[in-house]
DNA sequence: CAGTGGTCTAGACCACTGG
DNA sequence: CAGTGGTCTAGACCACTGC
């Protein structure tokens, strides 16, 4: 029965029932719960376009049809894929796709807050696009992106203000293939946060990242673009942004004026 | 039956069957599900030390039986304890209760790592008190302590040093009633985190935390104890830690030197 | 081998959303 | 009202640990 189905095991009987022949002989036990497998099946869905950001995906009895398991295993794949920011959950209505437009949370990767704690007293930030070109990539910028030195690339470079103070100083780069036709004009007339504009033009949609973060003096060029003294830090943050199947698809530097605000973090 | 029940619901009935009287006058609607009941019994049973740090709580079988619910249910309560650190599941063992000390991820809420990101590549840190004493709350950490300014705190000041190298300044007050007895001596002896020791020593352990980081330029004392010239910018980092119940236990402001490392965040 | 957590099922009912 | 996610149960079997 379920002959055509993807999975490993039988829904007659569950669980791998009884370790396979293949997991015998391996050394590595190989074993993958049927949740895992079908989130993995989901995880394509997403990646291929099929379920696009913000809308919703076939309901949880749907699913559990479509690959012959139970209600409740389907619930375990998107309990998951929620906790991971990919999915969000909304009673009554369904199981959407999670995007970085719309909703209060946008800015979901911006970790700096005005002193005082809540980003709504400064109102919106200001964006001024300084400049957007083609070059090639370093070797450091190369080994992040896991493309090859020399590669094509995106380089953006744009000024954050809040209340009218240059606070961010932010160096990107993006590699030059997904991202072809993206333009300066197309940065500036853009209303609401870039990873948003990436889903919508460029279907590329950023799931998480990591940051590396130094306190810094600026150089002459920089202190010009932020309206600082040579003399004041900064913090430097390195972010690596990560797609589906933590393919890296952005390379950020950011200068963070830190005298009206700050890096918040939360540790668990 | 279950009429011992310290819970909301029958067990007969699942999930408060028929909104209560309550709930109907009440305009929060205040509907709590069960798991999120036995949940806050075993933070209790947490925060009250019946249940210690290291040690294993009663399987999801005795627990069941105890809090007359089914297996699922205490499992759901568990999973989300699990999710916050505050237990820890081990499969064919038992559940324990989780601890700053042992294992490999000590210095759990350390996020500083040197430039090759291998932590163990420049062995343990070197721990120095450089000052231990007692002293009297100002009203900034009074507020972050929830005590009253002018309240009794202890005030600890060292220095870590990676490969010889000093790298960390922290001070760190506390609250004087629960860390009564903490001496330059006790924490120069002990050999594992600080937040081990609390928990050893002193019953309170450190559930989360949040950080603030800024960049900043150390004065000539920060300089001396540190080693770097006075225009060298060091991060700095204001801690507040909370244990059971959200309540803050320590504020630490710890001046990090990133020429050889850095901060490290994971955006989710 | 017994005991633990981990997976899976089938079915029931509740809470929430929208037409 | 129908449809969605959310909760809860009862029972089965699997994977892992240690005696």
């Amino acid at each position: 029965m379920s002959a055509m189905s993807a999975l490993t095991s039988d829904s007659a009987t569950p669980a791998n029932a009884g370790t396979s022949p293949v997991a015998a002989v391996l050394s590595a036990p190989a074993f993958s719960p049927l949740y895992q497998q079908i989130k993995a099946l989901m995880l394509q869905s997403l990646q291929s376009g099929e379920w696009k950001p913000s809308s919703a995906i076939p309901s949880e009895m749907d699913l559990a049809g479509r690959f012959k398991v139970s209600q409740g295993t389907v619930r375990k794949a998107i309990d998951e894929l929620a906790a991971e920011n990919l999915l969000v959950r909304r009673q009554g209505k369904g199981t959407f796709v999670a995007t970085h437009a719309e909703h209060q949370v946008q800015y979901r990767f911006l970790k700096l807050f005005p002193d005082d704690g809540d980003p709504s007293s400064e109102g919106p930030a200001q964006r001024r696009i300084v400049d957007c070109k083609r070059s090639r990539a370093s070797t450091e910028v190369a080994r992040a992106l896991a493309i090859r030195a020399g590669d094509a690339v995106l380089q953006v470079r744009r000024v954050l203000s809040f209340a009218t103070v240059p606070t961010i100083l932010e160096d990107i780069w993006l590699p030059a293939t997904p991202f072809k036709g993206l333009t300066a004009e197309r940065l500036t007339d853009y209303d609401g946060p870039m990873y948003a504009l990436f889903e919508t033009e460029f279907g590329v949609r950023m799931v998480r990242a990591e940051e590396k973060i130094r306190a810094v003096l600026p150089d002459a060029q920089q202190c010009a673009l932020l309206k600082t003294k040579p003399t004041t830090p900064l913090l430097s943050v390195e972010r690596i942004a990560y797609t589906y199947n933590d393919a890296p698809m952005e390379v950020r530097r950011g200068l963070y004026l830190t005298e009206r605000h700050y890096y918040r973090n939360a540790l668990n």
